[in-house]
DNA sequence: TTGGAAAGTCAACAAGGCTGACATAAAATC
DNA sequence: GATTTTATGTCAGCCTTGTTGACTTTCCAA
């Protein structure tokens, strides 16, 4: 228990590493991604889509023209898992594969209009909770939310949430 | 390049409310829960658990003697889906539901001793990222990422965090 | 005492993960 | 040119975990 008492002796300053405090982080995080997803839940469930439809919406307006491999590796599921979400958006006119043109085994992917109306409305609700909470805590806040989210990733991840990051500023 | 600038003026103090501000906040949640669940669920998947059983395990610990009913409102799940899950570990032995002595409808629930060794196992784990993510951010930090998340929950929600957070301090 | 509400259980179904096997086309290599 | 590797798509089948609907037991209040 030696991280709980306020001795002296070069400890206080760590204890917002006991672990009563890494649980209130760890529920936070729990309550917080609930919040996060509800929004564009809502939303999804009108149209008969999933978060996994909106996670391949979302990636591929980050990054139009990315192949199938790309997003696979980004969403870290299974190519079976992702071709099935994929069919249903291309037979509903929201995404369009297009062969590549050097490699012509590769398939790249673009939001159609209407893919590009669905991206907007799932962001914009998703933008509009994110921005309420950003004002409500500040800007100071927003930096530590991002700095902690950041050394919480897997390192693999983080090295791709860094290329998107760079890529889109 | 936004968040530099503290120039003069109006505007330039909610630069860190752009679109693009906001999508890298949105992405980070996204990265960051997939490290969140990452320990955990290598953990459950040896003993053919899930995410589920995770939560249901974790909020047990932190309130001993819970009701069902209790349970469903913190997890935001139908009793149904609770119920298999829960079905799944009394059978193992790792929960104990006892009926209520002044309502007999209700259904108290306690981690076994195999139950609480669990808990402990997954709480480990997770602790231990969290605690990195903490040392590596810094106290300010941590204290923004949870200023943060508090206001990105929906307000229900939030009052069900409030009340478990100052139970457990 | 009887009827409704509340807590919990059981049955069946759907979404979206997963693995494994296989097909095709194109690129890369020998 | 033949072979192997890579990128993608597809089928079949499984699992977890969400859903709704129907049901029992228990409690409470009219």
């Amino acid at each position: 228990m030696a991280e709980g008492g306020p001795g002296p002796g070069g400890g206080e300053a760590l204890l917002f590493l006991t672990d009563e405090q890494l649980r209130k982080g760890i529920e936070a995080m729990f309550f917080a991604y609930r919040g996060f997803t509800a929004d564009p839940d809502r939303i999804l469930e009108d149209l008969d889509y999933g978060r996994a439809h909106h996670r391949a919406v979302h990636f591929i307006h980050r990054s139009p023209g990315t192949t199938v491999n790309n997003l696979l590796s980004i969403l870290g599921v299974t190519k079976q898992s992702l071709n099935r979400v994929l069919r249903t958006l291309i037979e509903d006119g929201l995404v369009e594969s297009r062969v590549g043109r050097v490699d012509k085994r590769e398939r790249h992917l673009y939001l159609t209009p209407r893919g590009t109306e669905l991206e907007r409305m799932l962001s914009d609700a998703q933008r509009a909770r994110m921005r309420a909470a950003y004002r409500a805590a500040g800007p100071a806040a927003v930096q530590g939310f991002r700095q902690v989210l950041e050394a919480m990733m897997d390192p693999e991840l983080r090295r791709q949430y860094q290329t998107l990051k760079e890529g889109g500023a």
